[in-house]
Order: structure tokens, then C-alpha cells, then sequence
RNA sequence: GGAGGCGUGGUGUAGUUGGUUAACAUAACGCCCUGUCACGGCGUAGAUCACGGGUUCGAGCCCCGUCGCCUCCGCCA
């Protein structure tokens, strides 16, 4: 078989009537009316719609033909008669009248229809992803993800990035997430980790006089999964030496600018506008915000304190901020409730109708003294609360508004830079301080000298890149300075001793000679699925993993044999140990 | 770990205040059909109503528990 001869549904488009050509691929589907047979054979770049009259020697095979077998086809190009033209097909001008048809394979009937796009159970989808992956929309996600991973190539390498490789097994490192654990059989007892980012890594190649590197490279977390999380994700992580903040923010912004618009198509602005992390709290009350919609948190805090509506004032006076949230619709007393339990945040509400206050507060104003307030049209949505905490829940509320009220142009994107996060974060739980961003991110140098006085004063060099409400890159500079690193160590609790047992190799690479650098890294899979207008990132993974970290295609994860177990020197635990009070 | 939603033929859904034979679409199978393109028409077959227990004369429906999937919170430097 010569299937250099073999072309693509998408070529004959522009095929001339009269030539044969061959093409394969999948029946698609099937129509049969009795004296006349269609069928369209499907393969990567579209359908084209075959006709088999009975005189044809195909006739009976065609007529026998099934959803899903594979076929091969010698045909003749037809152009189609004005009133049989499909416009809604790409091919949908000609048609093809075979002179050979083969059945190259028979096909069961599928549990998950390729050429259905109605919604299935996703565990299903997974269990039989080849048939999901055989479906249009999965095929373009799939051909999206390609191609911005050879723009991202290509952009980095013509300015002088090299992409160079780190390990996957590598050593179990303290702070972040959970480490996923490969057991060592030459050491046993002893054990690598898959990395949850090549942070370490990148940093050497930058002491080792890399200047410019980057990789496309899966990083591994053990922490439960979300719709834009999965346990193994990949990243586009670039480090860079003898650069500032805006050296990387500008080589992120060129990045993401030329995946914008050549991968997705998007009109973006050549840079994008910047908020500080503050900013992003008071006023989205996240440090993800979605800009694309207004609606932001309004501080009332000075109106309350005149006391007009005492329970407020009290607030103000007991050091809690009054903010308010200006939803352009109409709310009923009930709607108000559900927020305010679904937000846990304690909501109350002001709306002027036909010249008289209503709403919860409605018996504290007048119409007038509403207005001032914000209450002017729509409804003021209005909570008392201390801290960033409390504003994360309020942040929520607004993106719920956001969404049920229809207040997203979903079709318009929005980058945005979020800087100055603090340095660092009080953990309450274990009582000591932790990296927001990770322990090598650089203070800011003003901000410097109060790590050890005013911890939580202390903004960093991190900025985070951030697309339609999801953190989509994020990066810092690092510290480069022996010093500087030992006094972060020390600030989050990690003893002189215990760095040095941790990261040894670092420290030591630090004292050859280590240049100022930073880098950035983007979350592919998430930058992907809003290119595509997904909203999780498992439609533009080939094989993802469910959220209970199952693979239903082939059972991962899965118990071992027990003598791989005895080789690597372990012994599997019962799931549950009977706590002691259980009768045994 | 917590909250919410969902679980009914292969697939997607309906199923009222608990009542007889669990309905519809689609896929499958058979027959008919010469211009369809989500083809159409007629017919056939296909369901332990996720699983376990309970209430009841009677449960897809009510109650309790378990499991699975999705979303969110915690977690994710």
C-alpha cells in the first residue's frame, strides 16, 4: 500500500473535479436510503461526505458500513449541484464517488460517540479517551496545546534561551506541597521525589553561567485536584540572570502576547496594566483578580462611622472595615440571604426604589442620604469584616454576582501583572512564618531591613501573571546572596543546620560566584484551556487524571506485586489502622 | 477533612403528593426509502432505577448509611 498517495478531508477542498484521489479515515456517520448510500469519512482535519449509487461495485460493502470502522477510499472528486452544497462543512462543495472502497478495520459500537458533542459522564470520557480524543473539539484543543508549545519554543529560542533538561528524580525538599515519593532499590529505605517545580535546578543552571534558560517541564504535586489542578501539570519555566523585575515582567508580556494572538487569535495590548497585590485585595479581594468585569469592593468605612446605621459604626469602631459591593440588578430579601450564607459573610442591603430606601438598611435612610452611599440604582451589598480573609470572601461573592448576574464579557481577555506580594505569611497552624511565594524570592530592597523586625511588612520581587481570574505565570528574582538567603531561612524557621542538611548544594553554588537572576513560570495546561475556552484543564490534557487522582483507562493507580514491594525494601501499611477504642 | 450538586436501558434525560406494565430521545438490530448531511418512516430488543439497610399494604420517589463522579472551601511555596 502507497499511502504516500493518501490525502487529507481537508486538502480536497481544493481539489479540481474529476481527479481521483485516496483518503482514509473513520465513518463518521452513515446515511442509507435504500438506493443511495452516504457516508462521511472523518480523520484529523475534517468530514468529507462520500455518495455510493447502486450501480457502484461498492454499493453493497457501503451500504454494510458501521459508525467508527475504518476505511480507506479511492474515489473521484464531484462538485456538488448548487442545492446539495453543505455550507456548514468544510468540503461541504464536493463530494467524492469511490472506485475502490476497503475496510481496513471493523469498529464495536462506541460507549462514547465521537461524533456526538453532547456532554458524557467524565470518568467515562476517561475510560475511553481514544474515542473522546477522536471528537472535533478535543482534536482542535489538542492541536491549540501544540501550537503553543511551538510558539513558546520558538519565541524563547530566538532570544537566546536555551531549553535545557532537569531530573525527574531528584531529593524530597521541605515547604510547598506534598511530595510524590519513588522508592530507591539500590539505596532501599531511601527515596527520590519528583519535582514540584525545577526551582533548584534553574537556579544552578543560572550559577553554572546559563544566562538564558528555559524548559517545558511536568512538575508533580501531591495536593488534591480542581478543575485547574491536576497532581502532574506542566510548566513553561524560564530563568534568566542579570535581570530585574521588569526585565522578566516585559519577557513574560512578549510571551504571552505572541501566544494571545497567533495561538488564540485574541486582540491583547502589546503590555499589560499592573496592580500591586494590595490593590488586588482591597479592591477584588484576590490576588487573582477577574478584571474584566467592574463591580469592585467599595470601602464605606468612613460613611459608617457617622453613625447613621449604629451596628456599622460599632463595627468601624471595633477596627473592622464596612465594604460594599454595587450590583447593578434588583435583589429579593431572600436572594440576599442565600449570599449571605452561601459568602459567610453577613450581608446587608440598600436599594432606593420609587424614591424611598429599601432593603435591610431601607429604615436607616432616606432616599437622598441612600444616594450618597451608592445605593443610587441597583443594590449596595454591604459587610463588615477584618483582615484579607474576609475580603477573599467577598472577592468570592463578587465573582459569584459576576457570573450569575452576567456581568463577564466572556469573550473579551484580560491580562493583568499582580506585584508586591508580602514575603512572607504568618501559618498559624504550625505557628511560624512561611515564603507566600517560595523561600528564595528576593524582598524588595527598601523593604529589606524589616524581615526580621516587621515580618509582615515585607513586600517581595514576586509578580504573578494573571488571565481572566486565573494565575496563568508567576515568578519572582531570587535572592543570589548568601547572606540575604540565610536571614529568609532563619525568618521561616529553618535552622542553620536544617538548611544546611536541606540545601547544601545551593548555599555551596552560592558561594562560586552567583549572579542577580529570576525567572518565570507559566502554568501551561491553564493558559491552554482559556486559549480554548475550556473551563478545565483536562480537555486540552490528553490523559488526565479524574479529581480522586484515578486514571480510569488504565487503573492508576494500582496495587504492586509483592515481590516488587519486597525489592525496594517496603511494607504497605493497612489503609486504616482500628483506632484503639475499636473492638479488635 | 468539610459543604453543595448529581447517580434511572450503551449514551443523554423525564418520572407529579409513594400506587398497577418505569417514559422520551439517541445509539443498536431488522424491514422500507435515489440527494441526504443530527436524513426520514415502521418495527424489535435492551433497566438488579449506584450499593446496603429502614419506614410502608406498596419505594425510582421518603429516611439512614456506603460508594462513585462534578464543583467549591481547606490544601496547592
Amino acid at each position: 500500500m502507497d499511502w504516500t498517495q493518501r490525502k487529507s478531508t481537508e486538502q480536497l477542498a481544493q481539489m479540481a473535479a474529476g481527479e481521483t484521489v485516496l483518503i482514509a479515515g473513520w465513518v463518521h456517520r452513515h446515511r442509507h436510503h435504500g438506493g443511495l448510500v452516504f457516508f462521511d469519512v472523518r480523520d484529523r482535519s475534517g468530514v468529507v461526505q462520500v455518495v455510493v449509487r447502486p450501480d457502484n461495485r461498492a454499493f453493497a460493502l457501503a451500504a454494510s458500513l458501521h459508525p467508527e470502522w475504518v476505511v480507506q477510499v479511492r474515489a473521484v472528486v464531484q462538485h456538488r449541484e448548487k442545492a446539495a452544497v453543505n455550507p456548514k462543512i468544510a468540503t461541504g462543495h464536493i463530494e467524492l464517488i469511490p472506485t475502490e472502497l476497503t475496510v481496513l478495520a471493523e469498529a464495536l459500537p462506541p460507549p462514547v460517540s465521537p461524533a456526538d458533542e453532547g456532554e458524557v459522564d467524565e470518568s467515562l470520557r476517561l475510560r475511553h479517551r481514544y474515542l473522546d480524543l477522536r471528537r472535533p473539539v478535543m482534536q482542535r484543543n489538542l492541536e491549540i496545546r501544540h501550537q503553543a508549545l511551538q510558539t513558546a519554543r520558538r519565541v524563547l529560542s530566538e532570544q537566546g534561551f536555551w531549553e535545557v533538561e532537569t531530573p525527574n528524580l531528584t531529593r524530597s525538599t521541605p515547604e510547598g506541597a506534598r511530595d510524590f515519593l519513588v522508592p530507591s532499590r539500590l539505596a532501599k529505605g531511601r527515596f527520590y521525589a519528583l519535582p514540584q517545580s525545577p526551582q533548584l535546578f534553574k537556579q544552578l543552571l543560572m550559577v553554572a553561567g546559563i544566562e538564558r534558560y528555559f524548559q517545558v517541564v511536568h512538575c508533580f504535586r501531591d495536593e488534591d485536584l480542581r478543575a485547574d489542578r491536576q497532581l502532574e501539570f506542566v510548566q513553561i519555566d524560564i530563568e534568566q540572570s542579570f535581570v530585574d523585575r521588569q526585565d522578566i515582567m516585559r519577557l513574560g508580556e512578549g510571551l504571552a502576547v505572541a501566544l494571545a494572538r497567533e495561538v488564540a487569535g485574541w486582540a491583547v495590548p502589546e503590555s499589560f496594566p499592573r496592580i500591586t497585590y494590595r490593590e488586588a485585595m482591597d479592591r477584588y479581594g484576590s490576588d487573582h483578580p477577574d478584571v474584566r468585569f467592574g463591580m469592585p469592593i467599595v470601602d464605606l468605612s468612613e460613611r459608617a462611622a457617622d453613625g447613621c446605621v449604629p451596628f456599622l459604626d460599632q463595627a468601624v469602631k471595633a477596627g473592622e472595615r464596612v465594604v460594599a459591593l454595587h450590583f447593578p440588578g434588583s435583589l429579593s430579601r431572600k436572594q440576599v440571604e442565600e449570599l449571605s450564607q452561601a459568602s459567610a459573610v453577613d450581608l446587608a442591603w440598600l436599594t432606593v426604589e420609587e424614591g424611598q430606601a429599601k432593603g435591610s438598611l431601607g429604615r436607616f435612610f432616606d432616599a437622598e442620604s441612600a444616594q450618597l452611599w451608592g445605593a443610587a440604582s441597583g443594590t449596595l451589598l454591604i459587610g463588615h469584616g477584618v483582615g484579607d480573609a474576609f475580603l477573599q470572601k467577598v472577592g468570592a461573592l463578587r465573582l459569584r454576582l459576576g457570573r450569575e448576574g452576567d456581568l463577564i464579557p466572556s469573550r473579551r481577555h484580560e491580562f493583568v501583572w499582580v506585584t508586591d506580594f508580602p514575603l512572607l505569611d504568618w501559618n498559624a497552624e504550625d505557628a511560624r512564618w512561611q515564603a507566600v511565594h517560595h523561600p528564595f524570592t528576593a524582598p524588595l530592597d527598601e523593604d529589606a531591613p524589616n524581615i526580621e523586625r516587621h515580618p509582615a511588612e515585607v513586600r517581595s520581587k514576586q509578580y504573578d501573571l494573571v488571565l481572566d481570574g486565573h494565575e496563568v505565570a508567576g515568578g519572582s528574582i531570587r535572592i543570589h546572596q548568601r547572606e540575604m538567603q540565610e536571614r529568609i531561612f532563619a525568618q521561616i524557621g529553618l535552622s542553620a543546620e536544617e538548611a544546611a542538611e536541606k540545601f547544601q548544594f545551593l548555599l555551596e553554588a552560592f558561594r562560586y560566584g552567583a549572579p542577580p537572576h529570576g525567572g518565570i513560570a507559566f502554568g501551561f495546561d491553564r493558559l491552554v484551556m482559556l486559549m480554548a475556552g475550556m473551563t478545565t484543564i483536562r480537555e486540552v490534557i490528553a490523559f488526565p487524571l479524574l479529581s480522586s487522582g484515578v486514571d480510569p483507562l488504565t487503573g492508576a493507580p494500582t496495587a504492586v506485586a509483592e515481590s516488587q514491594l519486597r525489592e525496594l525494601g517496603i511494607a504497605v501499611r493497612p489503609p486504616t489502622a482500628p483506632g484503639r477504642g475499636d473492638l479488635a
